[in-house]
DNA sequence: ATCATATGTTGCAGTCAACAACAAATCTCG
DNA sequence: CGAGATTTGTTGTTGACTGCAACATATGAT
C-alpha cells in the first residue's frame, strides 16, 4: 500500500520541492533548505535534477542586500506543467490555462444561450486542454465521483459529466463543485490561508457551500446549502423537498435580482428592505446548522451571496447567533472573498495541480 | 517540514508495519510483504528489528495447510505499548488499559455520585496511566484543543480538561469527544470499516455526533447534534439558544427514560407512542441538516439513541427523507453500533494508538 | 520418494541523504 | 581600500536502506 522505497523517497522530495515553489513562489535554495528540512546538498541535487527536467529555472546572482554569497533563485517554469480549468455556469463557460506556479497563461469565456455546456468546451478551451496535464471542471452542485448528482442551477440530476467531457474532448476530466473549488482558490491564492476550516458559500442560481480543511477538500463532495430545510413543511422546492433554503429565499434567484433589491432598498423601498432582512435571516439559520455540523473558523460569502451579506450582515449574524453555540461563533470570521468571480476557476486549477504533484510522488 | 531522509524512511516503514499488525492482527511475513508493498528482505529486516525492540513477537512454524514453506507469523506484543483510555460520563468514569494489537489488559469503572470526574481518575486507573504511552479521555461535548468548550451532560463550558487531568495525574492527556471516539472505535474494531464517512450519534444526557472520514477524525471537534435548532424560536435550551434538538426532545433526558417510554409504548400507551414518534421526527430533522452538511454514508445510533432508533425508525427515516436530497439518502445506511457501550472507550484507545504510531514515524 | 510450491535468508548493488570541508561572492568595519 | 565575517553553493565521502537474485528450507502433491 505505502510502496515505500528509496526511489520513492527521491520522488517525494522532488514533488515536495515543486509543490513548495508552486505554492510560495520563487525562492532561494537556502529558503528551500529551510522549508523542506533537507540538507543544502540534497536541495542542490534536487534542484539541478528538476532544472534538467525543465520544471524549474534557476536564476543566479541575485543581490540579496545582506552579507554572504548571493543565492540562486529557483522558480517554476509555467509551461512545464499546465492545468486546464473550466467553470460551468448555467449561462456561460469560462476557461483558464494555468501554468505551474499559478500564472494564468490563457483565458476565455463563452455565453451559452441555452446550449449544453459540454458542447462549448472544445470551443472555449481551443484544444489546449489536450496538452494540459490535468483538466478540471467546476460545476455548481453536488458532485460525486465525476457525476453531478444534483444541480439546481443546471437542472441536472445524475449526469455523468466526467464521462461526457471525456467523450467530447478525448481526455480525462476531474469534476469538482464550484463552492469547494472556490474555497480551495481562496485558501491557496486568496486571503484565507490562515483559516484551518474554511467554508465558502456560493450563490448562483442555486446555493452550495464548500469546505476546505487545512487547504484540502475532504472527500465526499460539497454541501448543498440551498437544500438545508429552514422551514419544515414550507414551500415546495424543485428538488422535491419542502422548505429548502433555496425555496424560502424565493426573492432572489440570481445575481441581477440581488442588485435590484439592494438598489431598491437603498432608495427606501420598504418591501425590498424587508426581503433582504428575511433572506439574511433564512441564510443565517441554514448557516447555523452547517456551522454546528462542520465547525468552520472562517466563512466567505461568494457569488451573489456577497451582495446579500454586504447589505444584510446584521440579520445574517443575528440569525446565526440564534442557531449556533457561542463557542463555535466566537472563533468564526465572516468575510467576502478577495478573488471575486475568479475563485472557482483558480481553485479548480489548484485542484488539478494538487493531483499533478501527487502523481509526481 | 517534511524532514524526509533515509533514516526517516526506515522509521516510516517500521511504523507502517506496527500499524498493520495493530489493525489487522497477526499476519505472516508474506502477507505483510503484500500489504506494505516492500520486499521480503525488507520486511524480514524490519520484523527482526521490531522483534528485538520488543514490539513484535514471531511465532515460527505454523502449518498453513497449503504447499510451501510455512510462514513465520508476526504479532504484536500487547505490553510493548499500552494506551490508557478513559470515558467520562456524568455519573461514572470507565477505564481501560489497552495493549498494542487492541487487547484490553485492564478494565475498571467507578460511579461518581456527584464527584468531579477528574478526582476519580487516579482511583479508577490505579496508577497504570503513568506507564502508558498515551492517555486519552473521552467526554461527551464539544472539545477543542484539550478544552471542553461545551458539554450539556457534564454542565461544563470552557473547562481545560487536559490541564486538569495533567495536574491530577502528572502526565499529558489527550481529550476527544465521546461520539467521535465511538465512531473511531466502530470503524476500527467494529462493523463499520467499509464506511468512508461514518457518522456516530451519541445519546447521553446530551446529544453529540462524531464524524470519521476514512477512519480519521477531521480536526475541529465533534458535532453538537443536540444544538441543531429544529424549531426556530422554540423552547429555551440550557445553552441559551432556543429550539435546540435537546430542548425540543424534552421527553427523553437519559437512558432510563427511553426504556420506560419504549416499554409504555409497547404496552399501548398512546402518549408514550406519540412522544417516541415526535422525538424520532425531531431527530430525523436535525439529522437532515447534518447529513446535508457532511454527507455521510453510514449513520450509527449509539447510546440511548439506539433504543429510540429501534423503536422509532420509521419517523426518523421519514423526517430524514423530508430534509435531505435523494442522492445523499440513497447511499446512506442507518444502523446501530456493534460495540455497544464500549465503542467510545475502544475508540479513545485507538486514537491513542494512532498518535503512538504517528510518533514512531 | 521426488518434484513443485511457497517462504525465509543472505550477499550484493544501487541510490539517496547527511556531513564536512572547501570555494565563491557579498557585506562590513577599520 | 582591504581583511575578516557571513552566507550560500559545491564536492567528495560515508552510512543506511531497499531491491534483487540466488540460495536454503519446509511442506504438499503426485
Amino acid at each position: 500500500m505505502a510502496r515505500t522505497g528509496t526511489e520513492e523517497l527521491r520522488r517525494r522530495n522532488r514533488a515536495a520541492l515543486v509543490e513548495q515553489l508552486h505554492r510560495h513562489g520563487p525562492q532561494t535554495r537556502a529558503e528551500l533548505t529551510e522549508a523542506l528540512g533537507l540538507n543544502r546538498s540534497t536541495i542542490g541535487a534536487l534542484a539541478a535534477d528538476l532544472a534538467e527536467a525543465g520544471y524549474v529555472q534557476e536564476t543566479t546572482g541575485r543581490s540579496t542586500g545582506s552579507a554572504g554569497r548571493p543565492s540562486t533563485l529557483a522558480e517554476c517554469v509555467p509551461k512545464a506543467a499546465t492545468v486546464t480549468a473550466v467553470e460551468i455556469r448555467v449561462d456561460r463557460v469560462r476557461f483558464a490555462l494555468v501554468g505551474l506556479g499559478g500564472e494564468v497563461l490563457e483565458r476565455a469565456e463563452t455565453a451559452l444561450d441555452g446550449a449544453d455546456p459540454v458542447d462549448a468546451i472544445e470551443v472555449v478551451t481551443g484544444g489546449t486542454a489536450r496538452d494540459a496535464l490535468e483538466a478540471v471542471a467546476a460545476v455548481p452542485g453536488l458532485v460525486d465521483a465525476g457525476e453531478v448528482a444534483h444541480s439546481t442551477e443546471l437542472g441536472w440530476a445524475g449526469r455523468d459529466l466526467a464521462g461526457d467531457l471525456a467523450s467530447a474532448t478525448g481526455r480525462e476530466w476531474q469534476v469538482v463543485d464550484t463552492a469547494t473549488a472556490a474555497a480551495v482558490g481562496e485558501w491557496s491564492r486568496g486571503d484565507a490561508h490562515e483559516a484551518t476550516k474554511l467554508l465558502y458559500l456560493h450563490g448562483g442560481r442555486g446555493l452550495t457551500a464548500g469546505l476546505v480543511v487545512d487547504g484540502l477538500a475532504p472527500r465526499g463532495g460539497s454541501i448543498q446549502l440551498g437544500h438545508i430545510v429552514v422551514q419544515p413543511g414550507g414551500r415546495e422546492c424543485a428538488c422535491g423537498l419542502r422548505g429548502c433554503l433555496e425555496a424560502e429565499m424565493e426573492v432572489f434567484g440570481y445575481a441581477e435580482d440581488i442588485e435590484y433589491a439592494t438598489l431598491a432598498a437603498g432608495m427606501g423601498d420598504a418591501a425590498a428592505r424587508d426581503g433582504l432582512r428575511r433572506s439574511g435571516e433564512d441564510l443565517g439559520r441554514a448557516l447555523g446548522a452547517v456551522v454546528t455540523a462542520t465547525g468552520p473558523d472562517e466563512i466567505l460569502f461568494g457569488g451573489w451571496l456577497r451582495e446579500l451579506y454586504l447589505s444584510a450582515a446584521a440579520p445574517v449574524r443575528s440569525a446565526l447567533a440564534e442557531t449556533t453555540l457561542p463557542h463555535l461563533r466566537s472563533r468564526l470570521r465572516l468575510r467576502t472573498p478577495v478573488l471575486g468571480d475568479e475563485g472557482a476557476l483558480i481553485g479548480a486549477a489548484e485542484t488539478g495541480f494538487a493531483t499533478v504533484v501527487d502523481r509526481m510522488r
